[in-house]
DNA sequence: CAGCGTACTTAGCACGTACTTT
DNA sequence: AAAGTACGTGCTAAGTACGCTG
């Protein structure tokens, strides 16, 4: 049917066009042949967005409050602030910045002192008897081509290795570093006539006398390579001692891309010295460069954080050396963060108010803008910058296409696209009847698929917009408030009783709401399948042996079923082939473990000396379970147990009321399992969820901190830790 | 403004290790 | 004690943001 065709809100006047490539930008997806996204996961079930109105946030003055240190004590930040460049007790990393007085501004250093970086060691050639076959021949490549094949020889295994253009880059790349030093003799041509299997079975042999290693052995180089490490680790910021983070330059191999990238599998230079700058102090000792080399460039600049980078050849853009998560510095610009995310909470009223009237605004761009604003508002969306040819096809809010959303009258959208890292992002859900009308007309006529649904505005065009509204506000700071308000109102649901266990398991499910919200997703691990399997076998036969002990009930005084038919419902829940089947599954468990405890029993006796037992010895015990075997046989027939002497009513509804807990508490476990098993907790408790939430939670609910944060978790938040009470709120 | 260069945050995966379970 | 599993961390890819330039 012919929804409101002539509703004038649909009329929207196209005032200012894209310049350039408004139209050519968007098809150039178009030809692109939809490929099936290869990660894929399956579709979650569809949820309801929550009400873009129901802000609670009190309308409160515009002056945005200018981000308060967290101050433990406001006691004598004078006096710190006094005596800056103290040289005699450097050593000291325990500076509490949050103490000291704020420091905003574009200079972020005073001092930088640091001893450059770590880089990967030389490549050592393959034992010669180790090649790569080329048309079932052995080559003798220089070491050069031999390092870049064996970075494909060791990945032999893996999905990248099987993937088409992996292969294609990492060849034409390998060529090419062939040529450069001058061939090897034989004229390489066909990916599919080298044979990689030798190099393999050389680095898996590798891993193998790796892993073989003893405790001592291991134990020594895990020593040696923290002595190693030891300067580098940290470096002296405004005459304090830091932690830096990654020191080591990235070692050489070949690119893995996520999801489609078109580069995927290119080789990845060494870095030599020569393409490394070092940023440091005016007047800080410059480290010494590796023998014979020459830094690339050595900077003194005090308005960035970073103390080393390089340029690496895959996107042609810079690497860098940083401070550590637990670093003043970060620590200094993630509250910043948490603070402007915070500080949402007194506009967003306003923000939401205004959106929702810009949602039928007579000029295009306009409603574009709220749209956007919209759907990064209420599903968390990024702003979705523009991406290029050489990069995998994944889009966010402003780099949505036509085939991404999927529209259902009367108001139910259906997202489908690839996010960053082409995580799939499925979602079915209902919108404002406004945002559906747009949608709709942001689909409509020309367009079609490959055309950007949102063509007139840009990421830097929404966040200009924000900014009118608060100072520091950007798109990305609506996920960073979206995740802690949730947290927040999540927490805020717990009951503060139960277990500290307990009270763990709320607090992971708040962060699950928070994870699912982000769409923060990981690969179902490996093992997951079996494992889930296993534990439905369990619960299959803790529910066949409750069944068993009823039914035992039963026969005892059969009336009871009378008395009591709600407790005896369940009776027939077991089809008669689940039932065989836990009776196999008991069965071979039994017989298996007698041959492991006689297996067991030998190589004591081996170790001993002793005789060695035969099967014959557990024949008694094999027998048992052949008796076993048959009662059960029966017992499928008959329906009906057989009941040992001594047992009562009293003591069989015992058993049955442990069995029950049992099952209750598998359950929960599996659904937990299930629940948890594509949804990544990790990434929002790192970064999206202000860590004095935690921290609150902890003492308001009496949960140690070590029981929510990881060590070095609680480092990178140890400015929370040590400023937040058990009643601050987001 | 587009387009680029630069700098910074956010992200999942691989892998080693610690912890549980059998 | 071995095997299996979960957890924690390091690594580095992939985003956002913003200023500058022509």
């Amino acid at each position: 049917m012919d929804i409101d065709e002539d509703d004038e809100d649909d009329i929207v006047i196209t005032k200012r066009k894209r310049t350039s490539n408004g139209t050519a930008a968007g098809s150039k997806r178009a030809k692109k042949v939809k490929e099936e996204p290869k990660s894929a996961r399956v579709p979650k079930t569809p949820k309801t967005p929550k009400s873009a109105a129901v802000s609670k946030a009190p309308k409160t003055p515009k002056t945005p409050k200018t981000p308060k240190t967290p101050k433990a004590a406001k006691t004598p930040s004078d006096k710190v602030k006094e005596e800056t460049p103290k040289e005699e007790t450097p050593d000291d990393m325990g500076y509490k910045w949050w103490e000291a007085e704020e420091n905003d501004g574009e200079q972020k250093w005073e001092t930088l002192d640091h001893n450059g970086v770590i880089f990967p060691p030389e490549y050592e050639p393959l034992p010669l008897h180790v090649k790569l076959f080329y048309n079932g021949k052995p080559v003798n490549l220089p070491k050069e081509a031999e390092e870049v094949a064996g970075f494909f020889g060791a990945m032999l295994e893996t999905e990248h290795a099987k993937n088409p253009v992996f292969q294609a880059n990492f060849f034409a790349d390998f060529l090419q570093v062939l040529k450069e030093c001058g061939g090897c003799g034989v004229e390489i041509k066909e990916f599919s006539k080298c044979d990689f299997t030798k190099m393999y079975a050389h680095f898996e042999l590798l891993r193998e006398e790796k892993k073989n290693m003893t405790k001592d052995e291991k134990k020594r180089l895990k020593a040696e390579k923290e002595a190693f490490e030891e300067p580098y680790k940290t470096c002296l910021l405004n005459g304090r001692k830091e932690l830096v983070g990654n020191f080591r330059i990235e070692p050489p191999g070949l690119f893995r891309g996520r999801g489609a990238h078109p580069k995927t599998g290119k080789l990845k230079r060494r870095v030599p010295p020569e393409s490394v700058t070092l940023n440091l102090g005016q007047g800080a000792k410059i480290p010494d460069p590796p023998p014979g080399h020459q830094w690339g460039e050595i900077r003194h600049d005090n308005t960035v954080t970073w103390l080393a980078m390089w340029k690496e050849n895959i996107a042609d853009s810079f690497k860098y050396v940083r401070f550590a998560a637990s670093s003043s510095i970060k620590g200094q610009s993630d509250f910043k963060k948490f603070e402007t995310a915070r500080n949402l909470r007194n506009h967003i009223e306003e923000i939401r108010k205004d959106y929702t009237k810009l949602l039928k605004s007579d000029i295009m761009q306009n409603r574009q803008m709220a749209t956007a604003t919209y759907l990064i508002d209420i599903f968390a969306l990024r702003a979705g910058g523009e991406k290029g040819d050489d990069e995998a096809d994944t889009v966010g809010c402003c780099s949505l296409r036509y085939e991404h959303i999927t529209l259902k009258p009367p108001n139910k959208v259906i997202f489908d696209f690839l996010g960053k890292d082409s995580i799939r992002f499925y979602q079915e859900v209902e919108v404002d009847h406004q945002v559906f009308k747009n949608l709709r007309i942001f689909k409509k006529d020309p367009k079609q698929p490959g055309d950007d649904l949102f063509d007139r505005i840009t990421p830097s065009l929404l966040n200009r917009q924000f900014q009118n509204y608060m100072k520091g506000l950007t798109a990305k700071v609506f996920r960073t408030y979206n995740a802690s308000k949730t947290m927040q109102d999540q927490i805020d649901l717990i009951p503060n009783e139960g277990t500290v266990a307990e009270k763990v398991v709320k607090f992971n499910a708040a962060n699950r709401t928070v994870a699912i919200l982000c769409n923060h997703q990981r690969t179902v691990s490996r093992t997951h399948n079996t494992s889930v399997q296993k534990i439905n076998d369990k619960l299959k036969e803790l529910i066949w042996n409750k069944i068993r002990l009823k039914k035992m009930i039963l026969e005892l005084e059969p009336k009871l079923k009378k008395k009591d038919p709600k407790y005896f419902n369940e009776l027939d829940d077991l089809s008669k082939e689940d039932e065989a089947h836990i009776h196999k599954i008991i069965i071979e468990r039994q017989k298996e473990q007698a041959f492991k405890k006689l297996q067991r029993d030998n190589e004591k006796l081996k170790a001993e000396k002793m005789p060695l037992l035969s099967e014959d010895s557990i024949k008694e015990k094999l027998e048992k379970i052949d008796e076993l075997k048959e009662e059960y046989a029966l017992e499928l027939k008959t329906g009906k147990p057989e009941i040992k002497k001594s047992t009562t009513v009293e003591k069989l509804k015992q058993q049955i009321e442990t069995i029950a807990n049992r099952i209750s508490t598998t359950t929960f476990q599996l659904k937990d399992k299930e629940d948890n098993s594509e949804v990544s907790l990790g990434t929002s408790k790192m970064n999206y969820i202000d860590p004095r939430l935690t921290v609150m939670f902890s003492k308001k609910f009496d949960v140690p901190i070590e029981k929510l944060f990881t060590k070095t978790l609680r480092e990178k938040f140890k400015w929370a830790i040590e400023s937040t009470d058990a009643d601050w709120r987001f």
